[in-house]
DNA sequence: ATTCTAATGCAAATTATTTGCATTTTTTCT
DNA sequence: AGAAAAAATGCAAATAATTTGCATTAGAAT
């Protein structure tokens, strides 16, 4: 049943000791007589393809770790991925360890099957990441989740700018009252949304002066407008720490017959799709997750061909964001 | 580097002969021993373990092939699946093969490391379907992209009946005119949801006497729009063929400064996030993903294990689908 | 208690993979 | 273009991995 060298040997026409060869890096990888011995062995699944092939004459297979949910944002982040494996002579697999009941087993046994893993794990504790990091020594890993810690080299989207960004534009319109529904702080993100807004603000000699604890939800969203309205501040530039949050904002404030951007200007995060969609139509910071995946990607593939330092502590790369103005504000 | 019967068997203390007769299943399967092997076998990487293992005996490795897209749909059939496979003794893997130069190879590879495929291709062309047929004769494959054909054995949504569930809340709630936003024509579940559709008004004694051909996208609900209000029809029950035309319809009406539900009735098709947030709440057909992913999972165990006859002709098993009243009609 | 069956390990047999050596082909350097 | 060096190749021998015959043991069934 299982594929030996032999089964290569009369499929491509060369002797048993040449397949040998090639395929436990003998013979230069880049020759004819490689290339076409490897994609055979690859193609008729050699089952020890990634146990004795030098990972620089072969396709890569790597492994996107994540914990489903179904929210929209997964889809864009495995299709920005799919698309950015396309063209890098690599193979990408989606893993879902949402409910896995031994996280570091699943992993161990993944990493026998693939050449190095992307890991977007944002509810995992750094305890958790510490055991994957002793377990996985000198596994290629990049992670992809935003956090406190640096554990694994990471890419994430330069979340404190965001906020500036938000800020600026509420300055530049000429508000003078400022607000912001919060993600909840725990979260490295949340918080860098958080202080990318307030320092922005207070340079330019102002003060946040309604602040709301929201969880991400849309129905967060809907108590914050509650919550502002009692108030009764008006003609005020909020910046919501995501979408969806902002979106239950203007939803309730157009059930209570109140105008957006007139009475509450508001600028979200994250750009969903039903940002676009939704009426009024709203302002919202946009992260590139192309861009993000293709770094990701670009750096593990490094990381698999040895050509990346390990010693180093993890680095941190952080990717631009840039403001999507639409009809919620100014 | 690579692992072998020998490391299995120190790892374990069983002899090498012992190790050998468990993987090669010469010793049943149950045995303490057995599952101890089996386990190790897994844990550490032997490169031959889905060859030589029984399926019957070891963890089952089946994979999702798609089409990723960055719509919400996706998020929810992926976590749907991740959901069904946990307590089936399986693991599971997503693949795109959107932007795939050539699929047969690359199904072919995936066969390879994986006991089985879930096919989600609902754009393929029959022409290719027959193709991964004939190449993978006598693999595992299950479909759940609804299609005329049936080539392999398909789980998919009862589109008919949903079609249907529509036609029957209107006409029970008095409306005596009705219309149809329709979904592409050429996509199976489309036809058939207009079918059910007219079907049940027509045995009811009425007609369809307004039909738009959409797009499924936002924007041609934003169309269907205008084209009616243009032939001044009011008080009318409108069943689009999935909700982002829905939406895209009562945004355009919202703009308009018509009414949902009194100027126009409408029910949606698919029961997006959206549909719950957006203002009216739309009334939708909702389908159970839940349901599909465990069907779909359990049959293709039963493919695998060998419990199915397979020189039978596909089978289709519809499941049932049912309507979400919301505030979009009555 | 006895018989039967399944599990186990040793050692031999078989099968798979690697390597030394001789030959051929290709590349590099005058 | 021609000589020298380097790389590729196949055969056969060597080594490594896996399977199997046979004897022994442990446990279940009678």
């Amino acid at each position: 049943m299982s594929i030996g060298l032999k089964d290569i040997s009369s499929a491509t026409g060369y002797s048993v000791s040449t397949v040998s060869r090639v395929l436990s890096s003998k013979i230069s990888g880049n020759s004819e007589s490689a290339v076409h011995i490897i994609k055979a062995a690859r193609d008729m699944g050699y089952s020890k393809y990634r146990d004795t092939i030098n990972p620089k004459n072969r396709i890569l297979d790597i492994a996107l770790i994540t914990q489903h949910f179904s929210e929209e944002f997964y889809a864009y982040l495995y299709s920005a991925f799919d698309k950015g494996s396309l063209d890098r002579n690599c193979t990408l697999t989606i893993h879902s360890v949402r409910h896995s009941k031994s996280l570091q087993d699943e992993l161990s046994f993944l990493a026998k099957n693939h050449d190095g893993f992307i890991l977007f794990l944002p509810t995992l504790d750094p305890f958790s990441y510490n055991k994957i990091k002793e377990r996985m020594k000198n596994y290629p890993i990049v992670s992809i989740a935003p956090s406190f810690e640096s554990i694994f080299d990471t890419f994430t989207f330069d979340s404190y700018q965001g906020g500036a960004l938000a800020a600026q534009a509420f300055i530049e319109e000429g508000y003078k009252k400022f607000g912001i529904i919060r993600g909840p702080l725990d979260k490295w993100e949340a918080a860098l949304r958080r202080n990318g807004f307030r320092d922005a603000i207070e340079n330019a000699g102002y003060n946040i002066i309604w602040d709301y604890k929201g969880n991400y939800s849309f129905e967060s969203g809907e108590k914050a407008f509650h919550a502002v309205e009692k108030e009764k501040i008006r003609n005020i530039g909020i910046f919501a720490s995501n979408d969806q949050m902002a979106v239950g904002f203007i939803h309730a404030a157009l059930e209570n017959k109140k105008d957006v951007p007139k009475d509450y200007a508001i600028i979200g995060y994250d750009n969903i799709l039903f940002s676009k969609i939704f009426f009024p139509k709203l302002s919202t910071i946009d992260t590139d997750v192309d861009q993000l995946s293709e770094e990701a990607i670009d750096h593990l593939i490094r990381m698999i061909k040895n050509e990346v330092n390990l010693d180093r502590s993890a680095r941190k790369t952080l990717i631009p964001v840039e403001l999507i103005k639409r009809d919620t504000h100014k």
